[in-house]
DNA sequence: TGCCACGCCCTTTTT
DNA sequence: GGGCGTGGCA
C-alpha cells in the first residue's frame, strides 16, 4: 500500500473537555473560530443538541442557518439523528435567504408584501435594469447593465437605499435614478430580489411595523450561524436585530477560508464579532482531523503569508503522509495528460473516482481537462457552469409559471410574450412598456386598457400608443394566459406546466425545429416537467400541500446541489465550489501567477487585499485533500483564445521545503529554463509581492509593468512630476477634464504606461483610453 | 420581425 | 474558445 493511501484518521473525535464545555453549554454570544477539517458543523449539531435535550429551549425556538441548501439539508439530517424526526422537524434549519422567505410570507404583510411575492434571480434583475435604463432613455453601452446592478446590489447588500447614495458623477446619478425605477418596478411586480428577502426582515425587525418584528424576534431564542466568514453586512445585522434581547448567538466560522468578499461577504463580521460583542466567548479549533501532516503544514504556510488574520495553529495528530508533489508542465495539454496519468495510477491503487477531484481557478481551465479525461474514457462530473434552472428555455417555462401565479410580474411577462415568436416585436413592446409605465400598471394591465379603449370608442391612436395592429396578438396572450391562469387551482402543478408548455405552442415550434439543440431542449423541458412531480412527491410525503407558488419558490432559492451525484466520477470544479469539501486525491492545476492569484485581461495589479482572498482561496484547495495533493503549474497557457505565459504561483514558494518535491514532466524536463526557473525559485521576502522570477528574468516578457508591481490609479500626476511638465495637469479619479473630440467627461482611473494615460468617461460617447496630453481640466 | 454575421470580453457564485 | 449582444439586411 502506498504511504497516502494508508489511513490516517478515523473521524473527528469529542472535543477536549474545556472546548467541548464551552462549545455546548455556554451562554450568550458565542464564536467559534473553526479551522480547515476541524469539525465545524459538528459544533453547531452539538450544540442544538444540548439546547434541547438538556437546556429544555423548544425546538421551534431554535434557528440555525448556512448559505447553501446542501449544508441546511446535511445539518438537519445529522440532527434527525441526534435527536430524531420528530424533534427536528421543528427546528428551523435552512439557508438565510429561505429562512427570510418563510419569515416574510407570514409577516410581509406588514410592509405590504403580498404572500405570493415572487423572487427576482440575477436574470431577472438584470432585466429590470435594462428596463429601466430604456425608461431613463441611457444608452446600455454607456451605462452597462452589469455593472450598474452590481452597485445596486453592493448598495442593497449595506441595506442602503438610493437616497444614501453618492451623486455627483455621470455614473453615478445614473445609478441612484436606475436604483429608483428598479425598486419601483419590483414593487409593482409584487417581487423581491435575493436581497431584500434579507433586508425585508430587517427592516420588520428594525422597524417593527404592526409589532411584526417583535413577533419574529420572539419566535427565536437561539440563533446559530454556520460558514458566520461569508456573511455580509445585511445578514450580520439580520442576526444582531433578531438576537437584540436575549443575545443567545452562536456562530462558527474560518476567516481563513474567507473566499467571497468579491460577492459582499465581510470579514470584519467575524475579525470584529468581539468587538461588537465584547462578553462573546471565543473557542479556537485548531486541530485537523482530515488532512496528512504534510497537508496541514503546507496549508499553514501558505495562509500565514496573509496581512490580516486572527492568528490559529492549525495543526494534526495524523501521519505525515506523502510529500505533496508540485509539478511543472510544459503547458495546458501536457497538465492535462499528467493529470489524467496520475488519476489512472491512483484508480490501479484502489482509490475510487468519488474520491478524485481536479480543482482549477476558472471554469474555462476545465474544457482541456475534460478532454483528456473523456479520451481514456475516465468517468468524471463537473460541477458548476451552466446551470440547469439557468437554461433558456428553462427559464421560459419558469416564467410562464410565474406570470400564472403572479400577472403582475412584467419581467416574467416579457420573457415569454413573444416566446414561442408571435410577431410581437421589440416596437410594440417599447410602446406598451411606455403606456404602462406612465400610468403605473403592470404590462398586463395595459393590455387591458387597449381594451377599454376599444371599447369606449374613444381610443385614439395617440392614446393606443401606436398599438392598434398588434392589439390583436396581446390580446391572444392575455386569453391564452387568462385561460391557463383559470385551471391553476384545478390541476397538479405538473398538470399546468405541461398544458402551458402544450398550449403556449412552445413545445410544437420547438418540435418543428428538429434541431440537435431543440431536441436538447426540449428534453430539458421533459426533465423539468419531472422536476416537478418530483416536489409534488415530496410535498406529498411530506403532508403538504404541492402548490406552484411553492415550486416555484423551491427552483429559485435552488442550487446545482441536486447535480452532485455520489456517482463513481472523478469531479472536476473551481476551487470556490470545493469548499466544504473534502477528497483523498485532490489535484490542484494551474498553479501560476496570473491564474492562483488570479488576474484578468487587465493589467491592473491586484491590490494586497486582493492577494490575500486569493491566498485563501489556495488554502481552501489544499485543504480539500485528505491523503495525497498533487499540484501543476505550466510554462504557457492558452486561455481565453490566447497565450499567456506562466510562471509557478507565489504561493508555491511559501510551502514549506520538507512538506513537498519538485517535479516536471517529460514535456517540461526539455525546456531546462523554464524547469530550472521553477525548480529554483524562493520565497518573496515578508511583504514584497514582486514575483522572484520578475528579476532573474528581466526583459523577457514585456509587460505592463511587474506582476505584483502596484499601480497607481490615483494621484498619479502628483506635483512632482508636474513640476517638469509645461501644464501641470493633475487628475485624480473623478477629475473633470475636456477632449477635443469627446468633450467634458470624467477620470474613471488613471493607467500606468509608457505615456501617462487615463480611462475617461465620456457622458457623449461611454468610457475611453485617452492619453493625458490630449486631455486638459474641465 | 427575424435571421445571421460580426465583434467584444472574459473570475470566482449562493440564494 | 465561446457566449452574448448588436446591427445590418432580407
Amino acid at each position: 500500500m502506498a504511504p497516502w493511501v494508508k489511513p490516517v484518521l478515523g473521524g473527528p473525535p469529542a472535543l477536549n473537555a474545556p472546548q467541548a464545555a464551552a462549545v455546548t453549554h455556554s451562554s450568550g454570544p458565542l464564536l467559534v473560530f473553526a479551522g480547515a477539517g476541524s469539525g465545524k458543523t459538528r459544533v453547531i449539531t452539538h450544540r442544538v443538541a444540548h439546547l434541547v435535550t438538556s437546556a429544555g429551549a423548544q425546538p421551534g425556538s431554535i434557528l440555525a442557518v448556512t448559505f447553501t441548501n446542501k449544508a441546511a439539508g446535511e445539518m438537519r439530517s445529522r440532527l434527525s439523528s441526534l435527536l430524531g424526526d420528530n424533534v427536528a422537524k421543528d427546528l428551523w434549519v435552512g439557508t438565510f435567504h429561505a429562512t427570510c422567505a418563510r419569515l416574510l410570507r407570514r409577516h410581509g404583510g406588514a410592509i405590504s408584501l403580498s404572500s405570493h411575492f415572487i423572487i427576482y434571480d440575477a436574470d431577472d434583475q438584470k432585466a429590470v435594469v435594462r428596463r429601466a435604463l430604456r425608461d431613463l432613455g441611457l444608452d446600455d453601452r454607456r451605462y452597462p447593465p452589469r455593472a450598474i446592478l452590481g452597485r445596486i446590489r453592493d448598495a442593497k447588500q449595506e441595506l442602503r437605499g438610493p437616497e444614501a447614495l453618492e451623486s455627483g458623477s455621470y455614473v453615478d446619478d445614473a445609478v441612484v435614478k436606475v436604483y429608483r425605477l428598479y425598486e419601483a418596478q419590483l414593487q409593482r411586480a409584487n417581487a423581491v430580489d435575493f436581497e431584500d428577502l434579507i433586508g425585508k426582515v430587517v427592516l420588520l425587525l428594525e422597524e417593527d411595523p404592526g409589532g411584526e418584528g417583535a413577533a419574529i424576534r420572539r419566535r427565536f431564542g437561539h440563533v446559530l450561524v454556520d460558514e458566520f466568514q461569508d456573511t455580509n453586512r445585511a445578514q450580520y445585522r439580520l442576526l444582531r436585530a433578531l438576537t437584540r434581547h436575549h443575545r443567545n448567538l452562536c456562530v462558527v466560522g474560518d476567516d481563513d477560508q474567507s473566499i467571497y468578499a468579491w460577492r459582499g461577504a465581510d470579514v470584519r463580521n467575524i475579525r470584529g464579532f468581539e468587538h461588537d460583542f465584547p462578553d462573546a466567548t471565543i473557542v479556537k479549533l485548531e486541530q485537523n482531523y482530515r488532512s496528512t501532516g504534510r497537508i496541514v503544514k503546507a496549508a499553514l504556510g501558505v495562509i500565514e503569508g496573509s496581512r490580516e488574520r486572527v492568528p490559529k495553529d492549525l495543526w494534526t495528530d495524523n501521519l505525515d503522509g506523502a510529500p505533496i508533489e508540485v509539478v511543472a508542465a510544459r503547458d495546458e495539454r501536457d497538465e492535462a495528460a499528467y493529470v489524467v496519468g496520475v488519476i489512472q495510477d491512483a484508480r490501479a491503487r484502489g482509490t475510487s473516482p468519488e474520491e478524485i477531484a481536479v480543482f482549477y481557478r476558472v471554469h474555462a481551465q476545465s474544457r482541456v481537462l475534460e478532454e483528456a479525461l473523456r479520451a481514456v474514457r475516465i468517468p468524471y462530473q463537473i460541477v458548476g457552469g451552466v446551470r440547469f434552472y439557468e437554461r433558456a428555455e428553462v427559464k421560459n417555462a419558469l416564467a410562464y409559471l410565474r406570470v400564472l401565479v403572479n400577472p403582475k410580474s412584467d419581467v416574467d411577462l416579457l420573457r415569454i410574450i413573444n416566446t414561442p415568436a408571435r410577431g410581437i416585436g421589440a416596437k410594440t413592446l417599447e410602446r406598451l412598456s411606455s403606456v404602462a409605465s406612465s400610468r403605473g400598471l403592470s404590462i398586463l394591465e395595459a393590455i387591458e386598457t387597449l381594451e377599454e379603449a376599444v371599447d369606449d370608442e374613444v381610443g385614439s391612436p395617440t392614446q393606443l400608443g401606436g398599438l392598434t395592429s398588434a392589439r390583436k396578438r396581446l390580446f391572444a396572450v392575455r386569453d391564452l394566459l387568462a385561460h391557463l391562469a383559470a385551471k391553476v387551482p384545478f390541476r397538479t402543478p405538473s398538470d399546468t406546466l405541461a398544458s402551458v408548455l402544450d398550449e403556449s405552442g412552445y413545445v410544437a415550434t420547438l418540435q418543428a425545429e428538429d434541431t440537435p439543440e431543440s431536441e436538447a431542449k426540449l428534453e430539458n423541458l421533459r426533465e423539468l416537467v419531472g422536476s416537478v412531480r418530483d416536489y409534488e412527491r415530496e410535498a406529498e410525503a411530506a403532508g403538504d400541500a404541492a402548490t406552484l407558488d411553492g415550486y416555484l419558490e423551491r427552483v429559485t432559492l435552488a442550487a446545482d446541489v441536486d447535480s452532485m451525484k455520489e456517482a463513481s466520477r472523478v469531479t472536476l470544479m473551481t476551487v470556490h465550489g470545493a469548499k466544504g469539501l473534502e477528497f483523498q486525491l485532490v489535484l490542484l492545476t494551474g498553479m501560476e501567477d496570473d491564474m492562483l492569484p488570479y488576474r484578468g485581461m487587465s493589467s491592473d495589479a491586484a491590490d494586497a487585499r486582493d492577494i490575500d482572498e486569493e491566498r485563501r482561496l489556495a488554502y481552501v484547495a489544499i485543504t480539500r485533500a485528505r491523503s495525497r495533493l498533487v499540484i501543476t503549474h505550466v510554462g504557457t497557457r492558452q486561455i481565453f483564445g490566447s497565450s499567456r505565459p506562466g510562471r509557478p504561483s507565489r504561493f508555491l514558494a511559501t510551502i514549506p521545503a520538507d512538506a513537498a518535491v519538485q517535479r516536471a514532466t517529460r514535456e517540461a524536463s526539455r525546456d531546462s529554463r523554464f524547469v530550472e526557473r521553477a525548480r529554483t525559485f524562493q520565497p518573496p521576502p515578508q511583504g514584497d509581492w514582486r514575483h522572484p522570477f520578475e528579476s532573474e528574468s528581466a526583459g523577457s516578457e514585456a509587460r505592463g509593468g511587474a506582476p505584483g508591481e502596484r499601480f497607481v490609479d490615483r494621484d498619479f500626476f502628483d506635483d512632482s512630476r508636474s513640476g517638469e511638465a509645461d501644464d501641470p495637469l493633475v487628475v485624480r479619479r473623478g477629475s473633470r477634464v475636456v477632449h477635443a473630440h469627446f468633450g467634458e467627461g470624467e477620470v474613471q482611473r488613471v493607467i500606468q504606461a509608457s505615456e501617462p494615460a487615463v480611462m475617461v468617461f465620456f457622458p457623449s460617447s461611454g468610457e475611453k483610453k485617452v492619453l493625458a496630453r490630449f486631455l486638459r481640466r474641465a
